[in-house]
RNA sequence: GCUCUUAUCGUCUAGAGGCCUAGGACGCCGCCCUUUCACGGCGGUAACACGGGUUCAAAUCCCGUUGAGAGUACCA
């Protein structure tokens, strides 16, 4: 059997990080099985549809390499194919029409208690007005769903409304097309946020009515931000652009959203081929997870050291990097220096700036004390990154190195957080070297 | 309210009845390396929500309680 997966979002918002990796585990889930995934957008609702939503969502995804194959589909374009058939589940006596006033139907459903519409809907007047249409759930017995995740969920059929599936404008709703759309695009397996188990009782009831074979079921469980808090579009954190723009590379995201919520053994860090082979949804946790910062910038600290130093140079270019020829050579060979001291792509590019922008780098810090004697043996220093050569010299002068070393930490890097002094002299060169120093010992 | 789901260190998790005096990772705290910081290395801190069962044996199975989440629309 030929999976096939699907990531649905709706464009009505930012797309979220619990977006990206319901799509992350649909497309694993996907490459696993040699199979495809998907893409469908839900934009059936005019009034929400939001043009950003949609370039956010192919962005998204774009930017973490999950590729879906074919065209992406737009549900809106379905509608159709969705009325046909909620016109065939009426003549079928498997629908109604109903004529009730929002009134009339609030009065009527006071705590989910749905045997007053049950009765009503056997004994419908046809009117001469506007309508919906409303799927006939069954009176009697249950609905199991054997999901892939959470294991079997039943809920008793009287539990669940005669819902709507054509609104009075004869426009489709969410439960009719996304049942609909996933038997027309042959979905194999419907892996989605656990906020979807009561709609799935609805989509599966249709599919029964309409005699479609099943889809599997593997309801994920909601992730939360830092806080414990479910994300909510409104809430900028959630969304995946923020991650990218703070300097979070695509393969560190990936690796840290797999983990949340899903594990093999004790292992962290995991690459995309190992991902692909080892992923399973047997390994999903049952429980909502809560985001984690921290976490992230470790993974993403590891990576980032991984990373060949010519292509994290290039990746910068695209960050902001802004240095002139000279600053640009300089950056490069102190690329593995500063790397290891960042966590970010931005943390990284700050660095590069605060040093190599300028003749003087940015100082953000004190000027630390020094000696008399220490300050005329750096005026007269001929600059060589030499360890040892410069120990025998101060030793000669009776000086010793972690008494000025701060000193020049200071002059090189305007910070107390640099890489070894030796190394600055080696990137930055004899002349700037000697510069530096000497602009800092008249400050 | 009703329905469904869920519950191991602060956080992410391992754990599918004996291997668990509960393992790993992040964080935090020491120590080592070192001119600082970081990286790296070593060590430490810290958890089976509670109460009943079942069993020779339970973090693991069952039932309750409590906490948390989701759903309950002519939204998706």
């Amino acid at each position: 059997m030929l999976v096939i997966t699907r990531f649905a979002p709706s464009p009505t918002g930012d797309l979220h990080i619990g977006g990206i990796r319901t799509a992350l585990f649909n497309w694993l889930f996907a490459q696993s099985h040699g199979g495809k995934f998907l893409l469908r957008v839900e934009d059936t609702d005019h009034d929400r549809f939001a043009e950003n939503s949609l370039n956010s969502i192919i962005e998204g995804l774009s930017w973490m390499n999950l590729h879906w194959n074919e065209e992406i589909v737009y549900q809106s374009k379905n509608v159709d194919y969705h009325r046909n058939i909620a016109y065939e589940l009426l003549e079928k006596k498997l629908a109604y029409k109903c004529y009730l006033t929002q009134k009339e139907l609030s009065d009527m459903r006071e705590n989910n208690d749905y045997s007053e519409l049950r009765k009503y809907r056997d004994n419908i007047v046809d009117l001469n007005t506007s309508y919906v249409i409303r799927f006939k759930m069954p009176l009697e017995g249950k609905i199991v769903m054997k999901d892939l995740v959470q294991g079997d969920i039943e809920v008793e059929c009287k539990q669940l409304e005669d819902f709507v599936i054509l609104r009075q404008d004869a426009n489709p709703t969410y439960n009719l097309s996304c049942a609909a759309d996933d038997h027309k695009m042959n979905i194999t397996h419907i892996i989605r946020g656990d906020d979807h188990i009561t709609n799935a009782f609805k989509q599966i009831s249709i599919f029964n009515a309409m005699g479609w074979s099943l889809p599997n079921y593997a309801h994920i469980p909601l992730i939360h931000n830092e806080s414990g808090q479910k994300l909510s579009k409104r809430n900028q954190d959630a969304g995946i652009s923020y991650y990218r723009d703070l300097g979070i590379l695509p393969e560190a995201m990936l690796n840290y959203l797999l983990r949340l919520g899903w594990s093999h053994g004790d292992d962290e860090i995991i690459s995309i081929e190992k991902a692909i082979e080892w992923f399973n949804l047997d390994n999903i946790g049952k429980s909502a997870s809560q985001l984690n910062m921290d976490k992230l910038l470790h993974i993403n600290g590891v990576y980032l050291r991984q990373k060949d130093n010519f292509e994290l140079l290039n990746l910068l270019d695209n960050y902001g990097l802004s240095l002139g020829d000279e600053g640009r050579n300089m950056f490069k060979k102190a690329m593995g220096a500063l790397k290891i001291r960042s966590n970010t792509l931005n943390e990284l590019k700050d660095t590069a700036h605060d040093f190599f922008a300028n003749r003087l780098p940015r100082y953000g810090m004190d000027v630390p004390n020094i000696s008399p004697e220490a300050r005329d043996f750096l005026k007269s220093w001929d600059i060589n990154f030499d360890e040892s050569e410069l120990r025998s010299k101060l030793e000669k002068c009776d000086i010793k190195l972690k008494d000025i070393a701060p000193f020049i930490r200071f002059a090189l890097s305007g910070k107390k957080v640099s890489p070894g002094i030796f190394d600055m002299i080696q990137f930055l060169g004899e002349e700037l070297t000697k510069y530096r120093i000497d602009c800092a010992l008249r400050l």
